[in-house]
DNA sequence: GCTGATGCGTC
DNA sequence: GTCCGACGACGCATCAGC
DNA sequence: GTCGGAC
């Protein structure tokens, strides 16, 4: 709870951060002006949960969003059509008066509301909350409809604001809980990382005298989730200096699963997420007597990663299954997810599914849970031994700790030790391993550092493939849709300016004569990787293209593609032929149902808008059929079935028979069944031959040239700084490059910077031209 | 009972 | 360097509506 | 998870 210390937080200190240049404490003022209002008609003093700053979990969620609140705003209000619609599509600036509030929630409401709320306040703040605890403690709809009415009918305009906002967890102030605890006591963060929870912030901290830290101590509660150190991103030039500066770190692979810390003490086990959310209900049936059995110590505090092990394929399975695998094993009906919760129904079709997967081969008995565990925080022996904060302790003593207390049993609970590297080398040796093992990279740590709660600095760093250019796969999509966003990146007064978000597609199908009649199948979207500047670039470019998508009536250009609610574009291209071509990079391709291609991309972003690239030019469903042959051994992408070929991605206009039954309409295919039908790879086959083609880039990217004994010649390249990319053994090596560089006085980069002023290629690839055309040269070498 | 829509958690 | 918000994918749980 | 923008 906050008490009436918000008063003492100077409201000066918040301010909305480009809020359309608007300064700024004009917003959290006026919400401090409700507290306070709201505080003098209630005598006993202001009280206010913290969860309203999105940060308690007391309180719980309250299983509203924009759309649910839009639908009950609507009846309470007995809102016209027109008005409902407005709430309802409160991103679409089509469905908005002119000039007023678009992609802004609780902007649309209030503007909705300005004639139709009292002018005087009737709630206090201690009513405010009890409303609010009733609001997430309802279960039923008309329940939360309700307390909401009430709420609606009881405030102004003004408060309804706060409200809504507050339920959306949303204050859109700028303000995120870190500063607002810097703000409230100066070891309140800390308190705060150690322990997750507000409620001790509060209680501990009541004035400016009471010390979180004794005696320089990291603090901690058992069964209290501290939040996990967390890792930096460096480049490898960086990395490669900071090695040799080190001199000594340890390297350890970075696993693929989700983030756990587990207590124990006492035979009591319990297991939290990264984001100090409970998860004992769902890994405490599956790993908890492991724990128990198997760790040495009357309390611990143990760090790792929850993965999925594969006993068939002998290897760790594929992002996603911890959940499914958790709970399949041990089954809802031991372990409901909440009170009340009737398991019969699930339970026997769980059972029944499970045993329709295990007759065909397709179940994931053979699957089982792995805990990785890298770091421990603290540890208390049996009896009366010492206990021992392990926080303030140097890592390599924490991995010895961890290495005595942990009894492994393989695959399923394992002690992370990591590699010391002493080399530059060693270190790269360690990622090419990983990458040739098709894993997700590596974790390079600081050896004497200790554990820093919640702190994202470079004594970790996470190293992944997809980091690297010559590593992560790029596609070039063509756009085929867009999505209205939100105010922060609406660039413009136009109605196309408030499209935010692309849908691109693969090409299935090219007519040039009539481009009307060309397929492209969406694949998916992306919303991140390009500045302000370029994405209001890009709108000009399509501002005559959009038109509005109808779900009655769907573009041709998709196929039959059937899109979910969510995923259904607000407008789509009407001609693809002066669509444009996006460089998207993706850490990988998955298995997906939401889309035609069967498969998306994990972790899209823009690298570059290839304006100079024509749409027939870009990714298309031949090339996404050959990405996937290359990856079919790897772990990453589940093999297809290839005797039933079911998930053969063929020509030819039976495959979208597959999708569609006579009606036109999506067959259903539950979204288990799509994961049961992609078989998984074949275990006689050699395993990641595939990613020997990556691998030898990856010697080939770190074969840096040993440039200590080169002499120099001249200073031809004085104050230039060359980058070399795709250079064909053929013409000429990279460490030849990079030597004659030095020996004429330039500078050699790694990757391209700003400060780049050559670029070197063996042939001009349009992704070169772009980077010319952004400002650098080129220079033909041969 | 099943389905799709919605919310919330992981990455 | 730090903080913040605007975005991506999935799976599970719940609930309204048929 | 990734990324850009503001400070």
């Amino acid at each position: 709870m906050i008490e009436s210390k918000t008063k003492s937080i100077p409201s000066n200190q918040f301010y909305e951060r480009n809020a359309g240049g608007e300064k700024s404490d004009i917003k959290l003022s006026s919400f401090i002006q409700l507290l306070e209002r709201l505080a003098q008609t209630q005598k006993t003093g202001m009280k206010l949960h913290l969860s309203d700053f999105q940060l308690d979990r007391e309180r719980g969620n309250y299983g509203l969003k924009e759309s649910t609140l839009a639908k009950y705003y609507a009846e309470i209000l007995l809102l016209p059509p027109a008005e409902a619609d407005r709430l309802k599509h409160w991103k679409n600036p089509t469905k908005q008066p002119v000039g007023s509030p678009t992609g802004d929630f609780v902007g649309v409401l209030v503007h909705v509301m300005r004639n139709r709320a009292r002018n005087d306040s009737k709630l206090t703040l201690n009513q405010l909350n009890q409303l609010l605890d009733q609001l997430a403690r309802a279960f039923e709809n008309d329940k939360k409809k309700q307390i909401l009415a009430k709420l609606v009918q009881d405030t102004t305009v003004d408060e309804q604001k706060w409200i809504a906002r507050i339920i959306l967890k949303d204050l859109k102030i700028g303000i995120g809980h870190e500063t607002i605890l810097k703000s409230y006591h100066p070891d309140a963060l800390e308190l705060f990382n150690a322990t997750s929870d507000l409620r001790s912030v509060f209680e501990e901290l009541q004035n400016q005298e009471d010390q979180a830290r004794k005696g320089g101590a990291q603090i901690f509660r058992m069964f209290f989730p501290i939040k996990p150190m967390l890792a930096g991103k460096l480049n490898p030039q960086q990395i490669a200096d900071f090695v040799r500066k080190e001199g000594k770190v340890i390297v350890e692979n970075k696993y693929d699963g989700e983030r756990i810390q587990c207590h124990l003490q006492d035979g009591v086990v319990k297991f939290f997420t990264r984001n100090s959310n409970n998860y004992t209900r769902i890994y405490g049936p599956g790993m908890g007597k492991y724990i128990k059995e198997n760790v040495d110590a009357q309390a611990a505090i143990l760090d790792g990663e929850m993965v999925v092990w594969d006993n068939k394929n002998n290897r760790i399975a594929a992002f996603g299954q911890n959940k499914s695998v958790a709970l399949k094993e041990y089954g809802v009906y031991e372990n409901p997810p909440v009170q009340g919760y009737n398991p019969y129904k699930h339970h026997n079709q769980a059972q029944e599914e499970s045993k329709n997967k295990d007759q065909d081969d397709g179940g994931n008995s053979h699957l089982q849970l792995c805990y990785k565990v890298f770091d421990i925080l603290y540890i208390k022996g049996h009896g009366d031994s010492e206990e021992i904060n392990l926080m303030g302790a140097r890592l390599q003593d924490r991995k010895t700790v961890l290495s005595r207390v942990i009894k492994e049993i393989p695959n399923t609970l394992e002690v992370v030790m990591g590699k010391v590297c002493e080399s530059v080398d060693q270190v790269f040796e360690e990622f090419n391993q990983s990458i040739y093992k098709n894993e997700e990279g590596i974790i390079i740590k600081k050896c004497d550092s200790s554990y820093k709660p919640n702190e994202r600095s470079i004594i970790w760093i996470k190293l992944k493939g997809e980091y690297i250019d010559s590593l992560g796969d790029t596609l070039d999509l063509v756009i085929i849709g867009g999505y209205f966003g939100e105010r922060k990146r609406i660039g413009g007064t136009d109605w196309t300016d408030h499209i935010n978000v692309f849908l691109v597609g693969v090409i299935k199908r090219i007519d040039k004569s009539n481009p009307a009649n060309s397929v492209v199948y969406p694949f998916s979207r992306v919303g991140t990787g390009y500045s302000m500047d370029e994405l209001q670039k890009l709108r000009q470019k399509l501002k005559n293209n959009w038109k509005m998508y109808d779900a009655r009536m769907p573009p041709a250009l998709y196929g039959r593609w059937v899109p979910t609610m969510s995923d259904r574009p607000d407008v789509y291209i009407s001609d693809v032929s002066q669509s444009v071509v996006l460089e998207i990079r993706a850490g990988e391709l998955v298995v997906s149902d939401q889309y035609p291609t069967m498969y998306t991309l994990r972790f899209p972003r823009v690298l570059k808008i290839r304006y100079d690239k024509n749409w027939d030019e870009a990714f298309t469903m031949n090339d996404l059929q050959e990405m996937i042959s290359n990856f079919q051994e790897s772990r990453r992408l589940k093999k297809k079935d290839k005797a039933d070929g079911q998930y053969q991605l063929k020509d030819g206009d039976h495959e979208d028979d597959d999708l569609n039954d006579e009606d036109g309409k999506k067959k259903r295919r539950p979204r288990k069944k799509v994961q049961e039908e992609v078989k998984e790879g074949d275990p006689d086959q050699p395993l990641y031959i595939t990613h020997k083609d990556k691998f030898s880039k990856v010697v080939e990217f770190f074969r840096e040239a040993d440039v200590k004994d080169v002499v120099k010649k001249s200073d031809m390249f004085k104050n230039m700084e060359f980058y070399i990319v795709n250079v064909n053994d053929l013409v000429a090596n990279k460490p030849y490059l990079e030597s004659r560089i030095v020996e004429h006085g330039g500078r050699r980069v790694q990757n391209l910077l700003p400060t780049t002023t050559h670029v070197i290629a063996d042939q001009q690839t349009s992704s070169i031209l772009i980077d010319i055309q952004l400002g650098f040269q080129s220079e033909d070498l041969n």
